[in-house]
DNA sequence: CCGCGCGTGTATACGTGGTATACATACCCG
DNA sequence: CGGGTATGTATACCACGTATACACGCGCGG
C-alpha cells in the first residue's frame, strides 16, 4: 500500500487537489518513479471511503479537493514509525530469473549474469550523471531526491556485488562437479577453470 | 511479469500442472517468496489464452497438465536473455518513505531511520542464520536457494549502508541551516560522522 | 466404522497496483 | 480563429496478490 499511505502523509502537510498530489510526489522523488494520474484519482476515492482523507467540495479554481481526518493522520504517523516489513521482501525478478536459470537446464547462466551486469552499470553510470546535475539546490526537496538517487545508486552497486559473487559460486559448482569422483564425466566439458571465465553453462552446473 | 515468465521457465524444463509448479518454484527459491496457488492457476490461463502453453488433459492421476508451445519457448529464452530493465525500478516503498519523511514537516527522520536500521539488522541476522543450515547439500535447487539468500543479504545490507549515509546527510542539512543566516558557515560543527560504529563507505558518493 | 483433521489439488472472487485513454478546459501562438 | 499543449478529472482494463470455496484421499482416535 505504498501509494496509499504516500498520499495520505502528502495531504497530512496541507490539502491537495488530485493533479497537485502527483506534481508535488514526483517533485520529492525526482521522476524515478512516475506516478499515473488515474492512480492518483482511485486511491483518493478508496481513502475517502476508508475514512482517512475527506472530499471538501471544490476550491475557487474548481478543483476537488481533499484534507486528511484524523484516522488519517494516524495512519500516516503509523506509517512513518513502522519500518517496511523485510520478512516478506518484494519479489526480486532478477533474484528468481538466476534461481530458475541454475535450476533449469539448457540456460547459459554465465550469458544472463554478463548481460545483466552490464545493464546495471550503464544504469549506474545514468545515476551518477543524474547526481551531477541534482545536488545544485538546497530545498528540501531537493535533497530528498538526491537520497532517492542514492539509494538507486546503492542498490545497484549491490547488485552488481552480487552478480560477480554468484558468478564466482556457480563456477565453483560446476568444477566441484566435474572433478567429483562419481561423475559421469559427460566430455571433457572444456575444464571449468579453463580459459573462458564466464562459460559455466548449465550443462556442466546442473545434473 | 515475474511469475508468468518463471512458470513459462519451468514448463520449459518439463510438462507440469499447478500446484507441481508451486512446489518446483518454492523449492529453487526457498520459502522466499511464498507463490500463491491460485496466482499460478489464473496465470496459467493467461498464458494459455497468450498461446505460450497448452493444456493437454489430464494425466492419469487427473492433474491438469500444461505443456510450453513453441512461442512460449521462445519467450522463455528471451526472458533469460533480456536484463532486467533498471530504468524503471519498482517503487521502493523505504525510499519512497524516507524521501516524504524529510520534505513533510512534522516528522522525526531520525527516529524513521532508526527503526528501519534496526529492523533490517534482525532481517540480515535471520538471513545469516539461515545460510547456515542452507549450504549442506549439493543439489541444484540448494545452489538457487543459497543465491537467493545470497541476494536477499547484499541488498540487506546495501539498505543499511543507505540507511547511515541518510542520517548523515540529514543531519548535514540540518547542520546546514542552523547556521546558516546568508553564508554557508564553515564548520559542520557536529561532525556528520560522530560517533557512528557503522560508518558507511560513503565514497564519493554525494556532495 | 465413522468422523475428523490434514495434505493435496483446482478454481474463483475481490481488492489493489499500474497503464491507457476518454473527456474537458484554458492558454499560447501562428 | 484554429490547433497544439498544459492542466485537470474520471473511467476501463489487465495483472498481481490474497483469501476462500470446493473436492478428494488418507491416517488416526473415539
Amino acid at each position: 500500500m505504498t501509494i496509499r499511505s504516500a498520499l495520505l502523509a502528502l495531504l497530512e502537510h496541507k490539502p491537495m487537489y488530485g493533479y497537485q498530489l502527483r506534481a508535488e510526489f514526483e517533485r520529492r522523488t525526482g521522476a524515478t518513479w512516475p506516478l499515473n494520474v488515474g492512480q492518483v484519482y482511485t486511491t483518493l476515492s478508496r481513502l475517502e471511503r476508508d475514512g482517512l482523507v475527506e472530499g471538501t467540495g471544490v476550491d475557487e479554481d474548481g478543483h476537488g479537493m481533499y484534507v486528511v481526518t484524523a484516522a488519517g493522520r494516524e495512519e500516516a504517523a503509523a506509517w512513518f514509525t513502522t519500518p517496511v516489513a523485510r520478512s516478506q521482501p518484494p519479489r526480486d525478478e532478477l533474484a528468481i530469473k538466476l534461481a530458475l536459470a541454475v535450476t533449469v537446464p539448457g540456460v547459459d547462466v554465465g550469458t544472463v549474469i554478463q548481460h545483466q551486469r552490464s545493464a546495471t552499470m550503464t544504469a549506474l553510470q545514468d545515476y551518477t550523471r543524474l547526481k551531477r546535475q541534482a545536488s545544485s539546490g538546497t530545498a528540501d526537496s531537493d535533497l530528498a531526491w538526491s537520497l532517492v538517487l542514492d539509494s538507486l545508486v546503492f542498490s545497484a552497486e549491490a547488485e552488481i556485488r552480487w552478480l560477480d559473487h554468484c558468478e564466482a559460486r556457480v563456477r565453483r559448482a560446476a568444477a566441484e562437479r566435474a572433478d567429483d569422483p562419481v561423475a559421469p564425466a559427460a566430455g571433457p566439458s572444456a575444464g571449468p577453470s579453463a580459459g573462458n571465465p564466464s562459460a559455466a553453462t548449465v550443462e556442466e552446473v546442473s545434473r
